[in-house]
Order: C-alpha cells, then sequence, then structure tokens
DNA sequence: CCTATCTCTTA
DNA sequence: GTAAGAGATAGGT
C-alpha cells in the first residue's frame, strides 16, 4: 500500500445491528431463514462498491476489508470484568444471520476479518494506523462513537445509512472535542451500552466542557478540587479511578498482531457468477438484477447457492451475552423471566424434571381403534415419541414384536408438562417349548398388517414430528416393513451434540442426569445369562410399563434438551451433521457389503496351519508346552524361566510382552519372540476377522451389516461394530488378504474415495500455518517438507529416514505431541525427542499458540470447539492429578483437528446422495473409515461416478468454513476392497 | 456368567 | 502422543 491508495474498512458487527434494527421486522426467506440484516448489508456493500466504480465520486476504494468482532471475550475483560456484562442476548433470529453475512462478505470476495480476542473496533484501529503510516487514506464505515477517536487528516468516517461523511469537523460539531478528545470525553461519560463506568452525572456536555478547560484527563482529575459544583467535584475525586479504567477500555488498540496484511486487503474487481449465485441463494432478488445487469452476468445461467446457516455464528450467539448466558447457564435459580434462549431452556428443564412417573398408568392398545384414536391424538399435537420393541439388537434381523408411543399434555392447573403414553403389542407370545406346548400368540393383540398400515401412515406424514432415541435402530427395523420415518427428533443425538464427552447418551444415563428418573431395565423384563427370555415372550403388562416408559422418557427428554440446542448454539451441528445423516446411515447398514466365505474359509485354514507350525516350534524353543496366547504365561517363559534381558512389568505387575518388547528382544538375537510375533499376528488375523466375519453374514441377504455408532466418540467421529469394519488390516500382505474378501456383486465394483492428509490440512488451516498452508497449496510432499524446515535437509534425495521422523513428529502434533510419546514412537531418547519438538515449535511457532490457545480454551470452558462448531468436552482437564490432566490436555488438543475432519466427511455423506442423484447415476455408499468412503456400483458407470464423489468430498466443508487449505481426495474402482483402496 | 486386563487392528 | 472395537485369558461372583 502507498500514498494516494486509500482503505475502506467496513465495520461489519456494528453495521448487523445497525441494520437489524432500522429495518422492517422478519424479512425471511423461503425457508424461514431470517435474512433482514443480510439484505441490509448487502446493499450496503453493493452501494458503496458500485460508486467506487463510479469515478466520478470523489472517493474510490483501493483497498477493502469487512471486520467483524470474534467473540465477547477481550482482553477489555480482563481489564474489568463488567465490560458488556450487561449486554442482553442478540435476538433469536438476529443469530442466524451473523454467519450468513461473513458468508455474503465472502461472495463479494472482500477479505473478512476477525480475531480472537479483540473487537472489530481495535482491527479497525491497527489497519487504520497501518494504513496511515504507509500514506494511504483511509474510510472507516461507520458511524459507532467509539471508532470516532480515529479520525485525522487522512482517516474518515462514513456513515452508510445517512450517507453521511465524518471528519474532524463532524466530531467536533458533535461531540465538542476533536477526535483525539474522544477517549477522555468516553472516560468521563461512561457508556451504559457497554457497561463502561464512567463518572456519575456526567454526560457529553458536562464531559466536553471539562475537557475543555482543563485540557485533558489527567489534568482534570489532578485539579479536580478546583471545581466549584459539589456534587460534580465529589464525583470526579470518589469515581476518577473508574474513569482511568473506562479510558483504557475506550482506547482502541491499534497494534493488533494482524495476520492479514495490508497488500492483501487490495480490492479485486467483482466475481459476477459468484455473487449473483450468493444472492440468487438469499432470494434477493432485485439486488440479483442489478448485480447481474452491472457485471454482465446471466442470472438465470447461475445456479443459486446454498445458504450456510454456519456453526460460527451459533458458537458466538451466546458469546455476545456472557452476562445473562453464564448466570441462567451456573447458577441455581429458576431463571423466571429470563427470556433469553438459557433461561427458557432452564426453566423446561426444571418443570419436566420435577415431574413423576408413573409406569402404572400407561395404556395398552389392545385392539385397531384404540390404535386409530392415538394417531389421531398425535397429528392433532403434531409430535409424537415413538419406540419400538423387537428380538434383537441387530437391527438388520430384529422382528417387530411392539412399539410405544407418547404424547404431551399440559396440565389444567400448572401449565406443567404432562405425558400420557401407551404400548401397543403385535407379536407377543407365550413361552415355547414348555410341557403344554406354549409358542402360540398372547391373547389381545391387533392384527400386524392393519396396525402397520395405521403406523405407516403416522411415520411417514411429515406434519407430525417423530420423537425417538437412537432412531437410526427403529428406522431400520420400521424400514423393513417398507415404512420410513419422515420428520424426526433424535435425543440420543441431541445430548451427542450438547455434551460429547461429559456422559453417556443411552437413555438409561439420560434418564438419571436429566429427569432424576431411573427407568425399569431391559434385563428386569427378559431376566438376563441363561434364565433370559425374548422380549416377545414378555407378559404384556410387563412389557408395557417397560415400554412405554421409554417412550415417555424420551418425549420427557425432548422437551429439556431440544431447546438447550439454541440456547448452547449448537443448533446446526445437529441439524446439518447429526440429523440428517442417521437416515443416510441407515440406509448404507441396510445396504452392507458382500464378503466372499470361501476367500476367509480358506485363509482360515492357511493361518491355522501357520499358527500350528509355529506354535510347535515355539513350544520345542520354550522347553515346555504353555499357552502361546496368554501374555501371563509368556511372561514367565521369557522373562523368569530363559531370564531374557530388558524386561518390563505392565501396572499390574505382569511381565509386559507387547509387539514392541518382543520386537526388541528378536533384534537383540533372541529366537522365540520373533516366532510369539508371528504367532500373534496369524491367530490375531485368524479370530478377529476369517473366523469372525461369516457369522455376520446376514442369511437373508448375504452380506455383512455393520452398524454405525453416532454418538459414541468424544470427537464426533463414526465407531463401527457387529463387526467393526474400520479396523480391518492394511498394513500387511497378511492383513491385506482380509481385504480382498469384500468384494463388489457380480457386474458391479467398489470404489473407495479418501482425503488425503486430512488431520494436517485441518491443523494448517485451524492454526495458521503459512508454511503448511503453501505446502498443500502447492502440492508438496507434507513430510519431507516438515523434515526439510527442520533439518535443513533438502527436499530432492531426502533420505528416508529423515522423512520418517518428521512424519512421526507431525502425527505427534496432531496427537497433542509429548517428548515421551513420541521417543516411544522413533525409538530414541526422550531428550532426543524433546530436542526435535522444540526445533519443531521454533520453525511453525504458530503451532505451540494453537496448542496453549485450545488447552485454555478447554480449561476456560470445559469443551473444545471444532471449525463447524461441534463440542467435545474435557470435565477432567481441571484434574488436580497431572497426568489425567495432561492426557485431558492432549485429547483436547487433537480434538478440534480429529473432530473438524469427521464433521468434513460428515457433510460429505450426508450430501453425496443427493449428488448422486443428481448425476443420473445409480450408486450405493456402502461403508465410512473415518477419511474414507466406500461405494459400489456399475461397473460401467465407475468412470463417471469418481468426479461425483471426489467433488462433494474436496468440497464438503464449503460454504460454512471456506479452508486455507484445498482438500484432496483419491479415488479408485476394483472388484475387492483391497484393489480399491 | 460377568468384568478387567492385555494385546492388536484401524484412521 | 489422539480416536475407536474386539478377542483371549484370568479371576471374580
Amino acid at each position: 500500500m502507498k500514498k494516494g491508495d486509500h482503505l475502506f474498512l467496513v465495520d461489519g458487527s456494528g453495521y448487523i445491528f445497525r441494520a437489524y434494527h432500522a429495518l422492517p421486522p422478519l424479512t425471511r426467506k423461503s425457508d424461514g431463514l431470517p435474512v433482514g440484516a443480510v439484505s441490509g448489508f448487502c446493499n450496503m456493500l453493493w452501494k458503496l462498491l458500485s460508486e467506487a466504480r463510479d469515478t466520478s465520486v470523489g472517493v474510490t476504494p483501493t483497498h477493502f476489508a469487512v471486520i467483524f468482532d470474534y467473540s465477547s471475550k477481550t482482553f477489555r475483560n480482563e481489564l474489568y470484568p463488567e465490560y458488556k456484562a450487561n449486554r442482553s442476548a442478540p435476538p433469536e433470529d438476529l443469530v442466524p444471520q451473523f454467519a450468513v453475512i461473513r458468508e455474503a462478505t465472502r461472495a463479494f470476495d472482500l477479505p473478512c476479518i476477525e480475531m480472537e480476542g479483540f473487537e472489530a473496533d481495535d482491527l479497525i484501529a491497527t489497519y487504520a494506523r497501518l494504513a496511515r503510516e504507509a500514506g494511504a487514506d483511509v474510510t472507516v464505515i461507520s458511524s459507532d462513537k467509539d471508532l470516532m477517536q480515529l479520525v485525522g487528516p487522512q482517516v474518515s468516517m462514513y456513515d452508510s445509512m445517512k450517507d453521511r461523511q465524518i471528519g474532524v469537523p463532524e466530531v467536533i460539531e458533535k461531540w465538542g472535542v476533536p477526535p483525539e478528545k474522544m477517549i477522555d470525553l468516553q472516560a468521563l461519560t461512561g457508556d451504559s451500552v457497554d457497561n463502561v463506568p464512567g463518572i456519575p452525572g456526567i454526560g457529553p456536555k458536562t464531559a466536553a466542557q471539562l475537557i475543555e478547560e482543563f485540557g485533558d484527563l489527567d489534568t482534570l482529575l489532578e485539579r479536580a478540587g478546583e471545581i466549584k459544583q459539589n456534587k460534580r467535584r465529589e464525583n470526579i475525586i470518589e469515581f476518577a479511578d473508574k474513569a482511568r479504567i473506562s479510558r483504557e477500555l475506550v482506547r482502541l488498540k491499534d497494534d493488533v498482531e494482524v495476520t492479514e496484511k495490508l497488500d492483501e486487503l487490495v480490492l479485486n474487481p467483482l466475481d459476477g457468477p459468484k455473487l449473483v449465485a450468493f444472492l440468487k441463494g438469499m432470494e434477493f432478488t432485485s439486488l440479483t438484477r442489478r448485480v447481474a445487469e452491472a457485471t454482465e452476468t446471466d442470472a438465470s445461467a447461475v445456479d443459486a447457492a446454498e445458504v450456510a446457516v454456519d456453526a460460527a455464528a451459533e458458537m458466538r450467539g451466546p458469546d455476545l451475552d456472557p452476562g445473562k448466558a453464564g448466570k441462567a447457564g451456573a447458577s441455581g435459580t429458576s431463571g423466571k423471566g429470563d427470556d433469553t434462549p438459557q433461561g427458557l431452556a432452564k426453566r423446561r428443564a426444571e418443570a419436566t424434571a420435577s415431574a413423576k412417573i408413573d409406569t402404572s398408568a400407561y395404556e395398552t392398545l389392545r385392539d385397531i381403534d384404540q390404535l386409530k384414536a392415538w394417531c389421531a391424538m398425535a397429528r392433532e399435537r403434531g409430535l409424537v415419541a415413538f419406540d419400538t420393541e423387537t428380538t434383537s439388537l441387530d437391527a438388520m434381523q430384529a422382528e417387530l414384536v411392539g412399539f410405544s408411543l407418547a404424547l404431551p399434555e399440559t396440565a389444567p392447573d400448572t401449565g406443567d408438562l404432562m405425558v400420557r403414553a401407551c404400548y401397543a403389542p403385535l407379536m407377543h407370545s407365550n413361552g415355547a417349548g414348555d410341557l403344554l406346548g406354549g409358542g402360540g400368540a398372547q391373547a389381545g393383540q391387533m392384527p400386524m398388517q392393519e396396525a402397520l398400515s395405521e403406523l405407516k401412515a403416522l411415520l411417514e406424514d411429515p406434519a407430525v414430528l417423530k420423537i425417538g432415541q437412537n432412531l437410526k435402530y427403529d428406522m431400520l427395523v420400521m424400514a423393513q416393513h417398507g415404512i420410513s420415518i419422515e420428520s424426526f427428533d433424535d435425543t440420543m443425538l441431541l445430548s451427542y451434540v450438547l455434551e460429547a464427552g461429559a456422559g453417556g447418551h443411552g437413555m438409561d444415563s439420560l434418564s438419571e442426569r436429566w429427569l432424576g428418573h431411573t427407568t425399569i431395565g431391559y434385563k428386569d423384563v427378559t431376566g438376563s445369562g441363561k434364565n433370559a427370555i425374548p422380549f416377545a415372550e414378555v407378559q404384556i403388562d410387563k412389557a408395557t410399563a417397560y415400554a412405554a416408559e421409554d417412550a415417555e422418557v424420551t418425549l420427557r427428554l425432548w422437551h429439556v434438551l431440544k431447546p438447550r440446542l439454541v440456547a448452547d448454539g449448537v443448533a446446526s451441528v445437529y441439524e446439518r451433521l447429526e440429523r440428517p445423516l442417521a437416515p443416510v446411515l441407515m440406509r448404507m447398514e441396510k445396504h452392507g457389503i458382500r464378503v466372499d466365505r470361501q476367500i476367509l474359509s480358506r485363509l482360515s485354514g492357511e493361518l491355522a496351519q501357520g499358527a500350528a507350525a509355529l506354535e510347535a516350534e515355539i513350544q520345542e524353543l520354550a522347553g515346555e508346552n504353555f499357552n502361546v496366547g496368554s501374555p501371563r504365561q509368556l511372561g514367565e517363559i521369557l522373562f523368569d524361566k530363559m531370564s531374557l534381558p530388558g524386561g518390563t512389568k505392565t501396572k499390574t505387575g505382569q511381565w509386559s510382552t507387547t509387539a514392541q518388547a518382543l520386537e526388541d528382544l528378536a533384534a537383540a538375537g533372541h529366537e522365540l519372540p520373533r516366532k510369539i510375533v508371528d504367532w500373534r499376528q496369524l491367530t490375531k488375523l485368524k479370530s478377529t476377522y476369517t473366523d469372525a466375519l461369516p457369522g455376520f453374514i446376514n442369511p437373508e441377504t448375504k452380506r455383512v451389516h455393520t452398524s454405525f455408532a453416532m454418538a459414541a466418540t468424544t470427537t464426533g467421529r463414526l465407531s463401527s461394530s457387529d463387526p467393526n469394519i474400520q479396523n480391518i488390516p492394511v498394513r500387511t500382505a497378511a492383513g491385506r488378504k482380509i481385504r480382498t474378501a469384500f468384494i463388489a456383486e457380480p457386474g458391479n465394483v467398489l470404489i473407495s474415495a479418501d482425503y488425503s492428509q486430512i488431520e494436517l490440512r485441518v491443523l494448517a488451516h485451524v492454526a495458521h500455518i503459512p508454511q503448511l498452508t503453501q505446502a498443500f497449496a502447492d502440492g508438496v510432499d507434507i513430510h519431507a517438507m516438515t523434515a526439510s524446515e527442520m533439518f535443513g535437509v533438502p527436499i530432492e534425495g531426502m533420505p528416508s529416514d529423515v522423512r520418517r521422523r518428521a512424519k512421526a513428529i507431525n502425527f505427534g502434533i496432531i496427537y497433542g505431541i509429548s517428548a515421551f510419546g513420541l521417543a516411544n514412537q522413533l525409538g530414541i531418547e526422550r531428550s532426543e525427542a524433546g530436542e526435535y519438538i522444540r526445533k519443531y515449535f521454533e520453525r511453525f511457532p504458530g503451532i505451540k499458540d494453537y496448542m496453549e490457545a485450545t488447552k485454555a480454551e478447554a480449561k476456560e470452558n470445559g469443551y473444545v470447539t471444532t471449525i463447524f462448531g461441534r463440542r467435545a468436552h474435557y470435565p477432567e482437564i481441571r484434574s488436580s492429578n497431572p497426568q489425567v490432566r495432561a492426557f485431558n490436555e492432549r485429547a483436547a488438543i487433537n480434538a478440534p483437528i480429529q473432530g473438524s475432519a469427521a464433521d468434513i466427511i460428515r457433510r460429505a455423506m450426508v450430501r453425496m446422495e443427493p449428488a448422486l442423484e443428481k448425476a443420473g447415476k445409480k450408486a450405493r455408499m456402502l461403508l465410512q473409515v473415518h477419511d474414507e468412503l466406500i461405494f459400489e456400483t456399475a461397473e460401467a458407470d465407475a468412470g463417471s461416478i469418481i468426479p461425483v464423489i471426489v467433488e462433494v468430498m474436496e468440497n464438503a466443508a464449503m460454504p460454512a468454513v471456506d479452508m486455507a487449505v484445498p482438500l484432496k481426495v483419491d479415488a479408485r474402482a476394483a472388484l475387492n476392497w483391497d484393489e480399491a483402496h
């Protein structure tokens, strides 16, 4: 930037609030998204930019930036904890607009700048100073008096709503003091909106007069005794300290270490189609037309952009209200009269939890008319809790035994929530195999088909919200009967979004936690162990108490948890990453993957042979027969009997026989440990995979249907079980053979598409590491680049060991590195590992900053956040036990990285089916392995489908987050998983 | 029969 | 150093 340049700085946050209050309320897009403030903001930007192109107007910007508040927690809160403490929460319909306005800024191709710990005003002050020092002129687009201290010969302000220029004369005219005295003036008057104290009884007029008389604040405070008016004199003397604090609060910080440099703010020509796409998506018809004309864009040829209601704004929503949010969340008061989302959520929780649950009051639906009556009531209410009872935990093999419903009612006297619940038994039978014959249906059950057709009408009615706990399971059960569940909420997912890491999300623990109610256990009705009976054989009255209670508890949980979604600012995580994924995963599980029984059986035989041969050799070398699979017996043989050196003990005092320990012994020339390692590999592969997998082949579908758990991990990853397909071997040749058993149907192929280095890319983005960002932009080998930076070795011809070390360090960083862990991984001394880490931090100082900031955030809030707003809770990070604490710190450092990557692939999965549909190709998504998606499709279609898959995956973060680093996806098709991967 | 411990597989 | 699930053994009930 140079003399003659002109920088425009838009006070985005200030503008949002002004536009919101100035414009007619309740301007909404057709999908209900409130967009009034967005509309005002876009019109303002367009006006500024189109005038900028009109050279007849005097002022034309060469550089441009829009600045936002990041959160209200700034250095000012350290100075004065009450700062902005009386702010009320932003209006509910404004909250979602914060994110959209950032999106709008990007659509205009303008830099969108915000920084944690600083207000927009500080960033504006900093850029204004930098530009001034470069000799350029500055216009601040705002009318906020807090910014008037910046006005001077090179800096002026512009009130875009009143179309008014604010220079030095205007400041003097309005406030009676020149801009440089504005700080002193505000120190005296204070600010009730921001809770800046000032001096009581002094307003702008008196303040200006005092400053005129004494020159500045310090002089005034020194000579306050000279003031004639008694009360005024006393107040100034008494509250002198408050005035000094106030001065520091209103003084803008103009030396923030900003990341975007001035030259990056240069104003580029508008990208017409991009902006038109956004405006079209927002349904701003007249602005769309104006922009299309001015940029010569054919609006009809541009697809409307998806509008982001992203997490970032919701994250900040409650932050804007530290006072009330904090009080409502933490104090024990009932929050009566508190109309913030936090207050409402709290009142709802208290009212719901205080109610008694009576499991003897449930209705059993015996005939179809009773069911019809309940369905009619559900339609009237528009919402119903629903739960299925089945014969199996495996939803693919489960038979429907009955279902329960629960409806909300309002108590006439107190207005509290009351719940009516019922159970409809469908397939209960008498115990089979006893002397009386048994096996017949229990009396008083309605015909299955009629019941199902009533149920279908209810579940598929989008006007009735279905509430369930782990509804993916019920969806799968109902899908077997050709029934889908159309609009729904899931209490398990609500709980997961609200408090992943803070406790379990099963119904029993949720009921204890939120309702203080202990539910009837499944085992209480079925018995356990060898006395257990199938649920279908449970007496109907007992089943009614159990099943209807589940529906009631689910409904009550929903009443408690759903309002907290908005109160806690995590609604978009639920709406975009959790709820829409449930039916997607349901279909993946339902489809399953074909597994070749013959291949596994052959492998089992080979493995058995190999293991048997090794076992014989092992017994021979050991000189006795022992259980090779028993670590305890093995440890005694190796370290007591044979007295091999270097043995270590586990925490329970047993000899450690880990693969690493055995490898070390093998390296020292001992034959036995090597054979143990080999034997373990073979038996592991056999027992866990080749023997176990065939047992998961569904007899009906002949395919394997894993179960994906959506609420199992703290970070947002999925987990897989029954069988776990996320740990199928890949690293060794022997292990990979197991993957060859995962095959496509004849005529089909499997496609595997996986993200390349997604976690390191996320790290580069969240920690703002320029070298990493550049390396990914250039597509260079990231580990080699790291090695080159650290060890000064050129990338060309780098020894593989140097790269290996750098790779271990990169992974270590993601895992919250410790010298101990890195030393272990690389087999080097801890001191050497510590030296590597020191060097790494020296070369990439941003990483250290990121780690410290993340730890501090976790300690402060009890949780950390992904780039999409998902929270991972670490309550034990404040533990007094240093080991526990350190472990939680590492986990907290890892969670935003692992979790953001998990969010990205979730977004891809949610968008994948519509994208494939739109491309007109039939392809089924089958599996997810953290950074990889597996599909099956007709062989002839693979070539045309791969680009669609890659496109969806690589753009999955957009538009909610515009990553600083490109995402890269590799995809391949083959007849089996091993070759596709 | 249930649970804890140890080990090993994946990203 | 992060995140998972699962099998075998051993020891309690």
